[in-house]
DNA sequence: CTGAAAGCGCTTACAG
DNA sequence: CTGAAAGCGCTTACAG
């Protein structure tokens, strides 16, 4: 049977009140009363319950994190960087994972972090207002990474100004037939990202005077295996775009591999710019928008720490990140087009 | 503030004994006794402090997982598989990374899961005599995936078997020079997977009386950088590979590319066959060795939460899960080598 | 500086 | 079928 704090008292022939403060190192103990408590904790190799400690205390010393897919790359990411901030300060994570519309419905009916975290990351997931005012009603602080609220302090990217600095990387290299390949068309979750790297986008067109026909804007649902239909898709046109956007490097790997197959060179037909700096991007030689994601997940569970110990939130702290372009070996100065050159031809 | 059960059982007017009772679906409470609690916990939301409950219960209804880098593929996938059971009979998950061996000495040192999991489940990280001891003497059941130590329960595959198929298929489509990607040469964990594949892939080797120069088994570090490099030196010997089995999917892909860029041809030059049937395998047409990798976490949290229905496990249970080969685009049959066509030329 | 006692919010024999 | 009381293993005023 594992030791108690009653043990370690009886040991060391004091109370379990000096045990509890000797242990946790307050003040107002006898240094010698101290040595000998930490001896018998030590013999007894006692550790305290933190079931019991937690109770005693009022808090959980967990954290709630909601999650869209926590299988994916990003999401791990995320997690990750606040799982290690959250461990280093004693808390423990709760995952939950939020897959579909009515996944979001239902933890936010059931809430099934109530009475179980000290406070709660919300990453990615939009939420309706009254979704909001449910979270808020918890009564535990609550900051949202991917996604700004306006009530809870949140910490993200600037992902319409990244999505303009991959649109005028490209535009700089001359290309004037642009092509996005976005995410997700009717996205149940309504994730903000895709929306804002679209705007990104478009802005630099209209700015530059550039069409934007509907034709060149095709939907790659985050996925390699979308990526490469989108590319399909594209190349495939009279006119082909010479320079494409991709809302996420795996789309763009997988618009990679479709241009190689269709014959097309990249970036000497067509160049390509991602968006993350996934793991693998630097490995395929991927241009691409680089956003700190670990960190992400780190600063919020700072953001949650802080706000844990400030006890009431002041203002909604509202942290952006800085995003940077990462020019690899998919993108280059525009070549003649194929109509051109047919026009060439002609001549 | 919450609701705790004192405020349902004085709505209710009866005691917290009976709400208690009446909450959980215990028999011996009166209909409509029963009825009256539920709907007071009702109006007033009550949900049970889990704190509160696993300590009067003396379970902590946790799981810890010991993961070695639960950012990767493929832990992230046993982690969801696990996660996924536990959720659903109540259990929550608490994660500890290990990374290098420090990081399992540290773990194993401090045991941070001492009074806080009910169960443990290991994955992949082969444990040393004294460790093993050490994790049993907790007290607490443990079942560990991907690795087999006779003492705990275990749920795996074949690694050897695994890899005799792949290396097999190879030899059926007429390969007689065989190459191996191996993963970590001087690997600190010393994970038993890389260990027993290259086994499968000797065995068969020997058994048809093939060569196994040293110069044809090269390490890749389980990575798609890893691979292309090791592709690289395969194809650059006087003699390359025809047939080059790789350890991982990532290795593989890695390879793929590696021998795109170098002018050999998949499978046209070389057969590459992977090995876990990775989410991204399909996409790039890799033929592999599929294992089932949630399920394994699956797996093994059900034999965890048996273990702790049984009270005391009986004599442990081995599940060894089937693998199977998935043949996609990435094999074919042999063509002449190089120094074959070189021989014909000169005749 | 230290201890006795109350309390955290439940569950569980035990008695009735 | 129900309730009073003890107990889970800590922490924290309070008194000394």
């Amino acid at each position: 049977m594992a030791a108690s704090i009653e043990d370690v008292a009886a040991r060391a022939g004091v109370s379990v009140a000096t045990v509890s403060r000797a242990l946790r190192g307050l003040p107002n103990v006898a240094p010698t009363t101290r040595g000998r408590v930490l001896e018998a904790a030590q013999v007894l190799d006692y550790v305290t319950n933190p079931t019991a400690s937690r109770l005693a205390v009022g808090r959980t010393f967990t954290i709630g994190m909601v999650v869209p897919l926590f299988t994916q790359w990003f999401f791990t990411q995320v997690v990750a960087g606040a799982e290690a901030v959250l461990a280093t300060a004693g808390y423990d994570v709760l995952l939950y994972n939020v897959s579909g519309a009515d996944g979001r419905r239902r933890f936010l009916d059931r809430m099934p972090f109530r009475k179980r975290v000290d406070g709660i990351i919300v990453v990615d997931l939009p939420l309706a207002e009254d979704e909001r005012v449910t979270l808020a009603g918890l009564g535990t602080p609550v900051v949202t990474v991917g996604l700004v609220t306006g009530h809870f302090p949140s910490v993200s990217i600037d992902n319409a100004a990244a999505a303009t600095t991959a649109t005028r990387h490209l535009v700089n290299l001359g290309h004037e037939r642009l092509a996005l390949i976005s995410g997700v068309p009717d996205d149940p979750l309504r994730f903000t990202a895709p929306v804002d790297r679209r705007t990104g986008w478009r802005q630099v067109l209209v700015e530059k005077g550039l069409d934007t026909p509907m034709e060149l804007d095709v939907p790659g649902h985050f996925s390699l295996a979308g990526g490469a239909e989108a590319m399909g898709q594209l190349l495939a046109l009279d006119d082909p775009p010479t320079g494409v956007f991709a809302e996420s490097d795996e789309m763009a790997i997988g618009a990679m591999k479709a241009a190689r197959e269709l014959g097309a060179r990249v970036p000497g037909d067509v160049s390509i710019v991602g968006f993350d700096d996934h793991d693998v991007a630097e490995f395929f030689g991927l241009t691409t928008v680089a956003q700190p994601v670990r960190q992400q997940g780190a600063v919020a569970a700072e953001m949650l720490l802080k706000a844990l110990a400030a006890g009431a939130a002041d203002t909604p702290d509202r942290v952006v990140l800085p995003t940077r372009l990462r020019v690899r070996s998919t993108t280059g100065s525009v070549r003649p087009s194929r109509r051109e050159r047919d026009l060439a031809a002609r001549a």
